[in-house]
DNA sequence: AAAAATTCATTTGTCTGACATTTAAAAGTC
DNA sequence: GACTTTTAAATGTCAGACAAATGAATTTTT
């Protein structure tokens, strides 16, 4: 582990690339010790406060965990999944919210990888995964519900989805897809009607799922997309006049 | 932006979490400037180094820059197409390495993921995919090619074909299960016949995103999934025998 | 007056040294 | 032997200082 001295970036970025290398090629494996934060600012020839920053980018990307006290210390962590579905659902959110990346967008690449997963999920999905999407389906279809509780009630149903296929890597590597769109679908408000045609839309989802046959899964999930975005491009219309008329408002000709 | 002085969390922590939380709600916009770091310290009433660890913590997942000098500080980063792909394929290699993922169950997930594209590829890719693709296939036909440079061409092959759905979103979200997949990959290796067969099968993509037939690429994509998994078994059983003989020699019964 | 050089204030980057807090192990006590 | 106390090691936090970079204001030069 060696940094470059001649390099202009900081210092605390360098030693936690030095390390986060280590970690990467296997030099350091899960729950090895590092050496203490007075070893390695003698290591490295510099300051605590300085290895201390560069342990903190570490630590912001779960790559290390600290306990205090005797036999303390940085340990590198397990990369658990859910740590990695947190940070890719955070990653997702503002890649979203700060890009404009359009409705359209967004969704198509949402329900491209759904329909990826539901072949697998037919195949796969246990008895718990049916019984949480009817649950979730039941819960769409109740009277008084929010907006945002429909929403999240959603991607509950997606989630389940997902999972069915039982393949861990595809459940992390869609919760950015599925989640993220999250904030994008609380702008649309749904009508009874809508809600409707999409408690059908999952319904035919979880019959199709259910007899294990991923071509009608495929057709109803078609069909949802479709519907979803033509729900968004309203919505976004909607939105966009609502702005054109205010700024009229605001500055009268 | 506040913090519980209850919590038994680290401050530093807590604070990243409360700057992290005015991004994400939109208190704080793109390229707006944090307060300098002594405003920031008098504010949440603790001292300058523990703010830094704090923003090293935001740093570190690039929600924000910093810029030293006059009129320098913190800024909000506007989150790139780049660093999100960055931090996604960290994430990915780190997770598949660190959990035991199967290869079926990662390789599994990446075709699957990929097959969603090509459908999008078949339909809006431009003649420069194109090109880069056949290119690619050119590349791994060469005799002489290391097996790292192998599945290095083999990942541009499918950024190529992922890349031609035009969808930033979607290309994002496969770079990690395209490029985690690497090391396991360099794992195997190629026979001649093998890369006959691969590249064989990279073509028939080729053709079929040429002439915009997504069948006929969903069906290549489909027995390059299967010949890939083969493979994989095949180095993965070879590979445990070698385990298996080695811990024989050292531990002789 | 315009351009160049200089100064200056501000901000992040780094260092030194210290103290507080937590924690596990060692030492002591019954 | 079981329990309590002490101790040492480690991270967490703080205060104050200086270095380095940088943009703006100021001065000097042309």
């Amino acid at each position: 582990m060696k940094i470059d001295p001649n390099s202009s970036a900081d210092l605390s970025a360098q030693i936690a690339q030095a390390i986060k290398d280590a970690i990467i090629s296997g030099e350091l494996i899960v729950d090895e010790r590092l050496p203490s934060e007075t070893e390695l600012s003698d290591h490295f020839q510099v300051s605590r406060p300085t290895v201390r920053e560069a342990l903190k980018r570490l630590a912001a990307q779960s790559l290390i965990r600290t306990q205090r006290g005797a036999s303390g210390g940085a340990f590198v962590n397990r990369l658990s999944f859910e740590d990695a579905y947190a940070q890719q659902v955070t990653t997702s959110t503002l890649l979203l919210s700060m890009n404009e990346v359009s409705f359209d967008t967004a969704c198509e690449a949402r329900y491209a990888l759904e329909r990826a997963c539901a072949p697998l999920s037919a195949l796969r999905r246990s008895p718990d995964h049916l019984a949480t999407m009817r649950a979730e389906i039941f819960r769409q279809g109740q009277p008084g519900l929010t907006d945002e509780a429909f929403c999240a009630s959603d991607v509950a149903f997606h989630r389940a989805l997902v999972d069915g296929a039982g393949n861990p890597v595809l459940s992390y590597q869609l919760a950015g897809a599925v989640e993220a769109m999250q904030p994008l679908m609380n702008m649309i408000t749904f009508t009874a009607r809508d809600r409707e045609r999409i408690v059908e839309l999952h319904g035919q989802i979880a019959d199709a799922i259910e007899q294990r046959n991923s071509q009608a899964a495929d057709l109803a999930l078609s069909e949802l997309t479709a519907y979803t975005l033509e729900l968004g491009t309203k919505a976004m219309a909607a939105r966009a006049s609502r702005h054109q008329n205010r700024s009229n408002v605001e500055n009268p000709k």
